[in-house]
This record gives structure tokens, C-alpha cells and sequence, in this order.
DNA sequence: GCAAAAGTGTTGGAAATACACCCATGT
DNA sequence: ACATGGGTGTATTTCCAACACTTTTGC
């Protein structure tokens, strides 16, 4: 331990004021939140971006943000972009990462909270005025502008993850879809081909989706029973032990 | 839509002379980091609490934190609280969460970003100085000061959910552990008791502990074998899909 | 010799995987 | 009739959970 480590604890304990001015004057940051948002459409998953705002940067996609106002929650930070850009209310959202380091944004020190969302894009379709915003395919998704890349690779691990553990996709299908859907939008969001058999039985067996007895309509072979998620059934298990599995 | 919002769109694309002047003059926010420090000590899992800063909190107990400096990387300034605090370099640290609710520190607008970190006590035992730190179970932790339990409460869960993922439990340890002590450390961390037998399997089945064929001394028992954890054998999983388990 | 924890295998059940055929619809 | 995907069952394997006795040391 340093002298100046033994100084720093000695002078750990401050006074309210101490703190208050340290607040008010001194070490203040700009913050912004950005949202990775997430969709599915035509059988794969895609990323709201828009046109960088910043001018110089105009040929790369960013996602969408904003700066924190003063008075504002983070999270409320989060849902007004996602209102202001796609007009939809209620809907997911999840805080994953902070990313502050010091000279990631051009514009001076920005630290960005990003979150990442799920909406059905079929709900949001007629709402996206302006052409400077785009539905972009996850898999193309490269070189976006600032540090938006590794901010939204880390989004889009977390969605893969949560998604095995949660039952979340449902916010990115219609109320009613078919099985194949749902599992389209699994090999989607985790890039692989699944067991069609396998999954059937594994979400059955779940007991988490309602049987509409309806049947899909306008499609060039079998049609497919429809069906919607049952939240009701759905409590999040409080299971702590899931098994030492590195 | 309402028609501040299509105002707000039409308005999303701004210059970088824009974007700075909102950096450096209006929105402008506070930013700390705290810390969550574990350690592992009398077959307890703990947790490394000081005396709030805040006279007017001062019966509370509450995290170690600091504000972030404006030339100061996240990541930075959480390591630089923990050195501080506990001397030691070459600290596990994860980033967990970030809480910012406008009301949350009485000094005024402070959004703080919340890690974890693991250390092995043995090893600053004699670094603290300041009495007005201590380490408490964190089984009796409750109550803390501000939005601290809140935090507390996060990120031991996010613990307890890692180190069923991630091999993250040797760094509470001791270099030389026995099978014994690293299974009272998952039933610590976790709150349950584990058969012995199988933890036993799962680890040797792992191939992460090397035989050191030395055994434990003056235990009021049979002494038994000590291990070490093979860094080299661990390389992360790259499994992508793990199944579905909601 | 007694207390306390170390060390060690087997078995049964549950869950995951792999795999192939018939069915309903639109064209 | 044919192309397309819907719907179904079984055998195999893998993983996890449950469970008891002998051994080594300190006292």
C-alpha cells in the first residue's frame, strides 16, 4: 500500500457538503443510454439503426440514443428513445452494460448505459417515417459507428442467453404464431437448426403455450395450429441450483 | 405518436457542435462506482462494508464507492476504489448494473455503476487499517445505506448465477485448497448443502484441479489432499446453445 | 478407541438426442 | 400428382441424484 492509499482511506469519510460540492461542481459526466432493438421479420432477426447523427460519421449506422436528462431515470432514459422512435409503449427492455471509457464518443466524455429491446415489428411497421431509420439484419451488422459495434455484440450475446433461460421471444412474434415460427425465431437469434421434433416436445412439455384452435391461413402446404404464450402459467422459477456447468 | 414525438424525429439528427455543447453545459450528471467486495473467511462467505460517508447516515453500513473522475475509465476507477481500499492488485471485477433513479444519493443526482469482486482475504488480512471497515457475513447483511442493499442484493445474485457458469470460486480461495474447503465455498455462496460425493465427481470430471499431492496440516482430522486450479485447462466454453431451461 | 472428516462406486430415473414416416394443404 | 412443411413416437445415451461403508488422522 502506497502513502497515498493510507491518505486516501484517512480521508475517506467526507461531510455531506464535502460531497455535495464534489456533485454539483466538479466531477459531473455526460450520460446517454443506447438501445439495441431488436426484431424479426422474415424469418430473421434485425436491429433498429439509424443514420449517425453526427455528421462526420454519416456513412455508418449507430443505434438509437440520447443523452440523460438531469431529472430523468435511467430507465425512463431508455423507454422515451424507444417511444420516440418507434411510437410502441410496453415494451421489453433490459439494461446490460454500461460502457465509459474515456475517449469512446467523439464529441467529448459521453459514458452510455445500453439496453437492448424486443418489439413485434409487425406492430410498429407503419411507423417508421423517417428514412434516415432501418430494419437491419443481425448477421450483416458490421463497423457501426463510435463503439456501437462492441456495444451491440454485447446486446445481442445477452439476448442469446437470456433467451434459453427466459421465455422472452414471445415480444418479438405476433400474439398468435405457429410452432415453426417460434422455432425459426430461436435458430434465428442462436443461428443453428434445432430438432423439429425436439423442440415440440420441449415447449409442450413446458405447458406454457395455449392451444387456439386455429389453424394458419394462406400457406402453400399444411397449415399450422396456432398458438399464444400463456403468462399466467409462467412463474419465474425460483430454482437457485441449476448445476456447476462451466 | 404524438406529435412531439415525429417533432423529435424529424430533429434526431444532430451536428457534432450540438451534441458538445449538450456534453459540456447542460447534461451533465454525477457518476460513481461502488463496489461489492466478497471474501471468504471462517467458512463464510462475506462481505467488506465501511461506516457511510455521510455523517447523517453514519449508523449505516454502505459499499465502497467513489465518484468517477472526468479522465477516468469505469473499469478504472472501480479498480481504483478497491486498491484503495484492500491494497491488492489483480482483483477479479465485474461490472453488474447501473442505478440511477433520480433520487437515489441525498447529495443530489449520483447514477452509480455497481461491481462485484472477488479477493482472497488471506491475502490483505493485515491491510486493514481503518476500523471503520469491516467484513460481515453476508448472510446478516441487511438494511445498508442509500439504494445499497439494493445493489448488495443484485450482485450476489449475479454471483451466485456466475459461479454455477464460470470457474470464478478460486479467487476467494487460498492457491492451495482442499476438495473440502472449495465445496464449502459453493455451499456458502449458494445456501444449500451439496452431497459430497458428486461435487466431488463434477470437479475431478471438470479437469481443472491440479494434485499437488500435499496434504493439509494440523487438522483434528484426517488431513486431506490439496489442489490447485489449472488456469491453462480452462479455456471458455464456446457452446452457444445450452438448451432451453426457463 | 473415539471423533471427525477423507476417500470411494453403483444404481435408477430423468432429460436430451437422434432419427423416419404419414398427413393435410395449395398449386 | 407433387411439393411443402405439419404432426407424431421410440430407442439410445447422457447426466444427475441418491445413497453407505472403510480409512486416516488427532486427541
Amino acid at each position: 500500500m502506497t502513502a497515498d492509499d493510507i491518505k486516501a482511506m484517512l480521508h475517506a469519510s467526507k461531510t455531506m457538503q464535502a460531497i455535495q460540492s464534489e456533485v454539483e461542481n466538479t466531477n459531473r459526466i455526460a450520460l446517454s443510454v443506447d438501445c439495441v432493438i431488436f426484431g424479426f421479420e422474415e424469418n430473421k432477426l434485425k436491429v433498429l439503426l439509424i443514420r449517425s447523427d453526427l455528421k462526420k460519421y454519416k456513412e455508418k449506422w449507430s443505434l438509437l440514443g440520447d443523452l440523460i436528462k438531469p431529472n430523468e431515470d435511467l430507465d425512463s432514459a431508455a423507454y422515451r428513445v424507444l417511444h420516440q422512435r418507434t411510437g410502441l409503449d410496453d415494451i421489453f427492455l433490459e439494461q446490460v452494460h454500461t460502457f465509459g471509457t474515456v475517449k469512446r464518443h467523439p464529441a467529448g466524455r459521453v459514458v452510455t448505459v445500453a439496453y437492448y429491446s424486443l418489439i413485434n415489428v409487425e406492430h410498429h411497421k407503419l411507423k417508421i417515417l423517417d428514412n434516415e431509420l432501418h430494419w437491419q439484419d443481425v448477421k450483416t451488422v458490421t463497423d457501426l459507428a463510435f463503439d456501437h459495434q462492441e456495444i451491440f455484440d454485447t446486446c445481442y450475446k445477452r439476448l442469446q442467453k437470456r433467451i434459453q433461460e427466459h421465455p422472452l421471444g414471445f415480444n418479438l412474434l405476433p400474439k398468435k404464431f405457429s410452432l415453426r415460427e417460434l422455432q425459426n425465431l430461436y435458430e434465428s437469434i442462436l443461428d443453428l437448426k434445432m430438432d423439429r421434433r425436439n423442440f415440440r416436445k420441449k415447449f409442450f412439455s413446458m405447458n406454457l403455450l395455449t392451444d387456439l384452435n386455429e389453424m394458419e391461413k394462406d400457406v402453400p402446404h399444411r397449415p399450422g395450429k396456432l398458438y399464444q404464450f400463456n403468462f399466467k402459467k409462467y412463474e419465474k422459477n425460483k430454482k437457485t441450483w441449476i448445476g456447476i456447468d462451466f
